[in-house]
DNA sequence: CTGTTAGCGCATTCAA
DNA sequence: TTGAATGCGCTAACAG
């Protein structure tokens, strides 16, 4: 039904490899057969088939972006980033939302191939060996944003110096009970940020010669309402913290959602700070740590694009910077 | 690099006719080549080339998914409905954001085309005469989820009436000075989001014989910051209103951080309701106009699927219900 | 400068 | 039940 570009070439009265090369450029055409060409284009409304190209080329100019959680907010700012460049390139973007387990595997399994996209932007989550061996194979350009690999570019964040620093601010207040809020140690995906986030928490308590106390901790999964119902158990303890630090911006909602309802003062009884910096934090007053999410997506396409344009190369990771944003629930503890 | 059915059939010792029929269950095959084929597929890591499919049997299995105000969370809620939709399919999903009107026509000239993409689901946008032509002549399905058009199957949402229920609300509480705070008017991208509130504002207010004043409306682009400012405005008149319905929960986002910022009370001085009912809109206290956004993304993927399925039968409209939700920002004026 | 042809990887028809 | 041949729409090499 859609022209071809053999009805292009017949309209225009030349051959297909005339049509192709103004297409693309690709040699140098008489600048009458050219327009004729270019006039039979736009009376077909003509559009080169993209899998035909594709076949012919042995490029799809498409990238795959994996993203897990897509329900946060953080990743979403991170797509965001990510679709401001590709608007601007050529590329098509495929979008894979993982929720579960299998649903990862399979991914993995099915979407790094040549002849299915030129390359693979992947969010949050760590490749298995099994993985690597066959992006390896396929030799399919692949970066890792918010994760990182020895053998993979990647945007790498420091997530244990993050949550350190984050816990350090507390501690500077005055805080000695801090609560740690986060997704469980051992994500079933494999990723490490909650436990990178931990260790963080953990080396600035032991700095301080504060010792870890298990009550403090609490773990579930990923969302403003699990954060709630661990604040809730947490300031129900005979001897609650005075500060939490949330593993992200999400729970640290849930935490703030749960002082509320409990009638306990932020900051006065209770000192929160989360993580990621999502653009309602700033809305909320939530001091936390900044991830710079939008750009994370930006440099990750960018870093792609090298990937994909130079061969051969794999491109120098990059390490973003994380800072600590001080805002309204953060203050020093009531006595 | 990657195995093709080529190989395939020299490891199992068949031809690729074979093959492609293990694959595809498309005709019945001796069981002992079966499994022949079947482990070497499994040793080749094979998967078909997507684009050698394509353009063999003329569908992509891959739908477009248009939206614009990426930014906005209402149309990330939408998308979410999509994924889980999608992610049970076997179909892939291509996303183009639109934040220009150049980018938007960009993308109406080129992604309806059969051959680049199976369906086409449009967010909040109108295709105009030109593009329906072109989505006729390349006969792709296509749906629209929070617009409308007589020959187009759609999820359609009554803004008039959302509108309306929200302002009466407010005059029942006893507010007769009420703003309207939106999106331009006429948007240059042709939506009639805002008008159609803005039609509910206006019969809302004729309804209990209160006039229009000018004073009271505010337009500006999309965004919490917007909101923000244009409440500065209003709230800054002599005589200011006691009340503000936002377009958006964005905006209305914009209108609680400028009350904030003023030291005005809401609901004490100010009431405020916002539309969508996005999560966060909760989170705040929000009395809104329910959407059921992530609902409307599934069902805007449901009847693509069925217009996909179903040629030369267009799947009937779907009505969506939109309801008043009252929470903690609304409440009679202070005198 | 331009027309013709081969081949990209696959599904599918036609023979056998 | 299966192998070989054809064509999907295109690019690029080849031949003029």
């Amino acid at each position: 039904m859609p022209a071809t570009i053999h009805d292009v070439a017949k309209r225009a009265g030349v051959g297909i490899g005339t049509v192709s090369s103004v297409l693309n450029n690709s040699r140098p055409v008489n600048e009458a057969t050219r327009q004729k060409v270019l006039s039979a284009v736009d009376e077909l409304d003509f559009i080169p088939n993209p899998s035909g190209r594709r076949l012919s080329m042995g490029k799809t100019h498409t990238i795959a972006v994996v993203i897990p959680f897509f329900t946060l907010a953080s990743q979403v700012e991170r797509l965001r980033g990510v679709m401001s460049v590709i608007a601007e390139s050529d590329y098509d973007i495929n979008l894979f939302a993982v929720e579960t387990v299998p649903q990862r595997n399979r991914i993995f399994q099915t979407v790094p191939r040549r002849g299915r996209v030129d390359g693979l932007l992947i969010f949050s989550l760590n490749p298995t060996e099994a993985d690597l061996r066959r992006i390896r194979r396929q030799d399919i350009p692949t970066v890792l944003v918010e994760t990182s690999h020895p053998d993979l570019p990647h945007i790498f964040l420091d997530d244990v110096v993050g949550a350190q620093t984050a816990v350090k601010h507390l501690i500077e207040l005055g805080h000695r009970k801090i609560g740690y809020i986060s997704d469980h140690l051992d994500d079933p995906f494999g990723t490490n940020l909650s436990r990178n986030r931990y260790l963080g928490y953990g080396r600035a308590l032991e700095a301080a010669g504060i010792p870890l106390n298990p009550d403090y901790q609490r773990q579930g999964w990923h969302s403003r309402e699990q954060g709630r119902l661990m604040t809730f158990e947490m300031l129900n303890l005979p001897d609650p913290p005075t500060a939490i630090f949330a593993f992200s911006d999400e729970f640290a909602l849930g935490v703030l959602e749960a002082a509320r309802d409990l009638n306990v003062d932020v900051p006065g009884d209770l000192s929160v700070i989360g993580y990621d910096d999502i653009e309602l934090a700033r809305f909320v007053q939530l001091t936390t740590v900044r991830q710079h999410l939008i750009e994370s997506g930006i440099q990750g396409v960018e870093l792609l694009f090298e990937a994909i344009n130079t061969p051969d190369i794999i491109p120098t990771p990059r390490q973003m910077s994380t800072e600590l944003v001080i805002r309204a629930t953060t203050a020093p503890p009531a006595r």
